[in-house]
DNA sequence: ACCTGAACACCGTTCAAGT
DNA sequence: ACCTGAACACCGTTCAAGT
């Protein structure tokens, strides 16, 4: 007892990163059962440490959420970024890319989509680094705003207002449908891009009659 | 200790409609303390009865707050009501009143808005009530749709189908302003209301330029 | 029929102690 | 510096028992 066996790597208490482990098992466990499954002791022992051990990384389980929510803006606004890549320059087959982007992202990791949306009102000034995660997800709309302007192709109007209006119906859209509030519109995943077209060019053409 | 003094009615273990108390004891914990100071005990001490008494009206925690929902729909549709009956009947005047009557909602319920659509998915089709309850405020957007239609002012379309963008508008403004995620168009409520009406515009107007 | 009180399992958080 | 194990307060749920 006096000296472990050599061959057991004693592996210096955690490999090393368990802040970031923390936050995987932490999407991990809200993919598979909700919110209600996002709990920090499962967290912990999906990372193979002790319940104790995630406050040397977080101060309490809010901040352990928070950067699950850093970490899923991060994401989304990534896969936004990479549906604008692959979109043609017009600026309604772009509009439509970052809805795809939005709304598949949802559907993908709602349990995800729901914690980054939900409750960090209060505390939100003082998360710095979830504020900053967030803008960069709104900052791509209003720069395809922007340059859909430059082509002549969406109305004068401050850009970022205006992306405001867009992340409004993107967020709505997302939002309504995983909750299945807009069945039978999302039936299938062609039923869903169909609804999501449409919202998009609803948007554009707008509702009124002319 | 044989007999407790008279003057202490004795309350026939309650006053008749714990049920309905449970539900008002759980919106009014919601909006002082948000989702995390709605707690089962908690409710149960606040209506004046043991923590095991709620179990007697409800199966578990989750059907008093899908009843605590359902409620808030009822609160929804009657406040969306309310604001259409003193709106005049040009359609752009109609779907404001509803954008003020649903985001006015959200700024004044904000824990109740959340808890209405938040990870209810999976058993919602388990909760009739439920359903019947969100349905009504979604019908009072298509007749204000179809009504817009009857009058030249709203494009062809299937009115639900409409609706759902619309709703999906709303839905994104609200939540979005009150996750503080479209500061600083929504600094003082003068903004607010603004921002709600330029939404509107661009929704029945449409984003592109023509 | 409706409610109470004790009991159980489980979670967030703290802290003294280990390496 | 980083992690463990015991401990505490508190919550959801159950159940035998009371009126």
């Amino acid at each position: 007892m006096q000296k472990p066996f050599e061959e057991a790597r004693p592996k210096p208490y955690h490999h090393g990163d368990l802040r970031n482990a923390l936050i995987e098992a932490g999407i991990e466990l809200l993919a598979e059962g909700g919110a209600a499954a996002l709990d920090l002791r499962k967290v912990a022992r999906r990372a193979g440490v002790s319940h104790a051990a995630p406050y040397r990384h977080f101060a309490d389980k809010q901040a352990l959420v928070a950067a699950i929510d850093e970490r899923g803006f991060g994401l989304l606004a990534e896969r936004i970024r990479l549906g604008l890549e692959a979109a043609p320059s017009d600026t309604a087959a772009r509009l439509t890319a970052i809805a795809r982007a939005y709304v598949g992202f949802a559907h993908d990791r709602p349990w995800l989509m729901r914690e980054m949306f939900s409750g960090l009102t209060v505390e939100r000034e003082t998360l710095p680094d979830l504020m900053a995660a967030s803008k960069d997800v709104y900052y791509q709309y209003a720069e395809v705003i922007r340059a859909g302007q430059g082509r002549g192709e969406i109305i004068d109007g401050e850009p970022a207002a205006l992306a405001s209006v867009l992340w409004s119906l993107l967020h709505g859209v997302a939002m309504l449908t995983i909750e299945g509030q807009m069945s039978p519109y999302v039936a299938t995943p062609e039923a869903l891009d169909r609804a999501i077209e449409y919202s998009i060019d609803l948007l554009i053409h707008g509702l009124g009659r002319r």
